[in-house]
DNA sequence: CTGTTAGCGCTTTCAC
DNA sequence: GTGAAAGCGCTAACAG
C-alpha cells in the first residue's frame, strides 16, 4: 500500500544491499562512497523512482529552503511581478518561493500566515493588507521568522520594508502638471486607507501647496460609474479642474475611458496622469503618462534582503540587534507620455 | 538554540503537565479532552507561541494537503488568473497551493516537478511548455502523482487537461471576418510551435478553405519592430489584406500599435480579431474584438478535477481505470468590440 | 569507504 | 480522559 506511492531511503538500501547512510550519501552529492557502491545505489533509485521526502529532510536540519510570500492577489499584476522577481531570487538561492494570497482579508491573511508558520518557511515576505492592524502586528513581532513587508511598511515594528518613495512620485508627478500651466488639479484618490496612497496624497497635497494651489480630493471613484458621475460632476464647473491625477491603476483607467466616453480632449480639455505604470498605457490615444514604480525590483530587493538576513541569523544568532529593522525606499520615475499634456 | 525558533509540541506538554498525546488532540480538535485541561494546555500553547510542525505531520500522515501548480511566467495575466482561480478551490479544500514558474525552461519544469515530488504534493496541475517532450511526458507518466495538465495537454499520456477549444475558436473568429465580407484575412501567428497556437492555426485555416479564400500565415512576429516590417510589407501589397487574425495576446497588442503609428484605420482600412481578450481590449480605440477564453475557468476546473482524483484515489486504491484520462474542453466566446468591423 | 544507531516532532494504537 | 511507546523517512554522529 504504501511503497505504491512512494519508496523510501531503506528501501533503495535494502534492495541495493547498503546502509541508509551510503543512499543518504549518494543522493546528496556521492561523496566518500565508492563508485561501484554509487552506481548501484543509482541503479535502484532510478529503478524505483525515489525520491527523498522533503518532510522527513526538513524534520531533520534547521532550514526548509522554503520561503513564503503573502499578498492580496496573484492576478493583479503589480504583485505578480513581484513575486515573479522574488521567484528569480529564491530560485537562485536553491528555495521555493510559495505565494498566497489573501483576497485583502485580514484574517485570511493572518491564515496564511499560521500556514507558512507550520511549513517552517525560512523567512516571509508579505504585503501588508493592513499594515495598522494590532493583531497583524503583535503576529509579526511574536513569531521568530525573518519578514520583510513590502509595498506598505507595518506599523510599530522593527519589520524591514522596501517600499517605493510614494510621496515623492505624487510630488513630482503634481509638480510637473503644475509645469504645464494647470492650476486647477483634481487628484482621484480610490480608497485611501491605504499607507502608500496615502503617501501619495500627501505628495500631492505638498505639492499643490508649495505652488500656491488648491488641493481638491476627489475620494469616491471605486468603478466605472462613480468615475462617470464625479467627472460629469467636474465638468458642469463653472470653471472646470484642468487636469486629474489618478492615485491608482483602477481609478486611472476609470477616469480615462469615462473621459473618452464622454468625448471630453485629453490632455486639452482634461489632461491626466496616473500613478502606477500598466500595460497597454502607452497603447491607448492618448497614451497615458504613468508614476513608474519599480515593481520587479521590490520584489527581488525584498528577497534579496530575506536571504541576507537569513544568512546573517545562521552565523550570528546574537546580533540580532545588527542592521535590521532598515527600510529601503526605491524610486519611481515620471514616464511621460501624451496625456499629461506632453508632446 | 532550539526552543528559540520553535516551540515543540512535547515542550508544550511538559510545561502544561500533560502527556504529548493530550496536547495533539487539543491542537487537533480538542475533542475527547477535559475541559479544564483543554484550557491549561491552550494558555500554555499561546504562551510559548506554538505552532505544530507540518514537517513532522506529513511524515506521519498521507497526505500534506498541498498541490503544486506548475505555470511559465506568474506575471502573465492568463497563468495568473488560472493560478488565482485554483487557489480559492485550494483553500476550499483546506490545502495550500505552491505556484512555480518555468519561464518556459523545460529543464526548469523538470526540475520544479521534482521539488513538488519531493515535497509531496497531493497533486500538480502543471502547463506543459513544451507538450512533445519526452523526458517529460516520462517523468509524468513514472510519478504516482495525480497530474492535470492545462491549457495544452500531455501527449501521449494518460493525464487528463483543461484546454480551450482553440479550434473552434479561431474557426468562428475567422468566419465572422468573413461573416464581414473580408475576403483577405491574414494571420498573424507568433511563435507557432505551441499546441494552443496550432491548433487556431487549425481552425483558422478550417475556416478559411470552407469560405474557399486562400490562407494567408504570417509568423514572423513576436515583437514590435518584426510587426512593423510585416504590416508595413502587408500595406506594400497591390491588394493589401482587409483583416488581421492575431493568435495571441502580445501579437495583437504589436499589431494593434503598429497599425496606429502607420495611421492604418481600424477597421476601415484594415480590422484586427485577437485571440485571449486583456484588459484593457476594451479601453484602447477603437475596442478590440478577441476570442475571450474562460480563464479563470480552466484554473477552477483543472483543481476541482485534481481533488476529485484525489478523493477517488482514497476512497477506491484500485479503481484507478474508472474515468481518468478524460479531458475537459472549454468553449471560448467571441467577443465584438470595434477593432473587427462590428459597431 | 561503509554501516549502526539515535533521534527530528508528531500521530496513533493500545492500555490504563 | 489520559499517557507510554512505536514509528513516519531521513541525517549525522560515531565506530569500524
Amino acid at each position: 500500500m504504501k511503497k505504491s506511492t512512494h519508496a523510501t531511503l531503506s528501501e533503495v538500501a535494502r534492495q541495493a544491499g547498503v546502509g541508509t547512510t551510503t543512499v543518504s550519501r549518494v543522493i546528496n552529492g556521492g561523496h566518500r562512497v565508492s563508485p561501484e557502491t554509487l552506481a548501484r545505489v543509482h541503479a535502484v533509485i532510478e529503478h524505483l523512482g525515489y525520491m527523498p521526502n522533503q518532510a522527513a529532510r526538513t524534520l531533520k536540519g534547521d532550514r526548509t529552503r522554503t520561503i513564503g510570500l503573502i499578498i492580496p492577489s496573484i492576478a493583479d499584476s503589480f504583485f505578480s511581478s513581484c513575486a515573479e522577481a522574488a521567484q528569480v531570487v529564491a530560485r537562485a538561492h536553491d528555495s521555493l518561493l510559495i505565494v498566497t494570497t489573501t483576497q485583502n482579508s485580514l484574517q485570511t491573511e493572518i491564515d496564511n500566515l499560521n500556514v507558512l508558520i507550520r511549513h517552517r518557511a525560512d523567512g516571509i515576505i508579505i504585503a501588508p493588507g493592513n499594515s495598522q492592524n494590532q493583531e497583524l502586528q503583535d503576529l509579526l513581532n511574536r513569531i521568530h521568522v525573518p519578514v520583510v513587508a513590502i509595498d506598505r511598511p507595518v506599523a510599530n515594528s522593527l519589520i524591514p520594508s522596501v517600499v517605493t518613495d510614494n510621496f515623492k512620485g505624487a510630488c513630482s508627478a503634481t509638480e510637473h502638471l503644475i509645469g504645464h500651466g494647470y492650476k486647477s488639479i483634481v487628484c482621484f484618490t480610490g480608497e485611501s486607507n491605504l499607507y502608500t496612497i496615502r503617501e501619495r496624497i500627501r505628495g500631492y497635497h505638498s505639492a499643490m501647496a508649495a505652488a500656491g494651489l488648491l488641493a481638491d480630493l476627489e475620494t469616491s471613484i471605486h468603478d466605472r460609474a462613480s468615475a462617470e458621475k464625479a467627472i460629469e460632476k467636474l465638468l458642469k464647473r463653472p470653471d472646470p479642474p484642468q487636469a486629474i491625477f489618478a492615485l491608482k491603476n483602477s481609478t486611472t483607467i476609470y477616469a480615462f475611458e469615462t473621459l473618452q466616453r464622454l468625448n471630453v480632449q485629453i490632455p486639452s480639455q482634461m489632461a491626466i496622469l496616473g500613478f502606477d505604470d500598466f500595460e497597454l498605457a502607452s497603447i491607448v490615444r492618448p497614451a497615458i503618462s504613468v508614476v513608474q514604480q519599480p515593481v520587479e525590483e521590490i520584489g527581488r530587493v525584498a528577497a534579496e534582503l530575506l536571504f541576507e538576513h537569513l544568512l546573517e541569523d545562521r552565523k550570528a544568532v546574537s546580533t540580532t540587534a545588527s542592521g535590521h529593522s532598515r527600510t529601503v525606499v526605491l524610486n519611481n520615475h515620471l514616464i511621460l507620455r501624451g496625456s499629461c499634456g506632453c508632446s
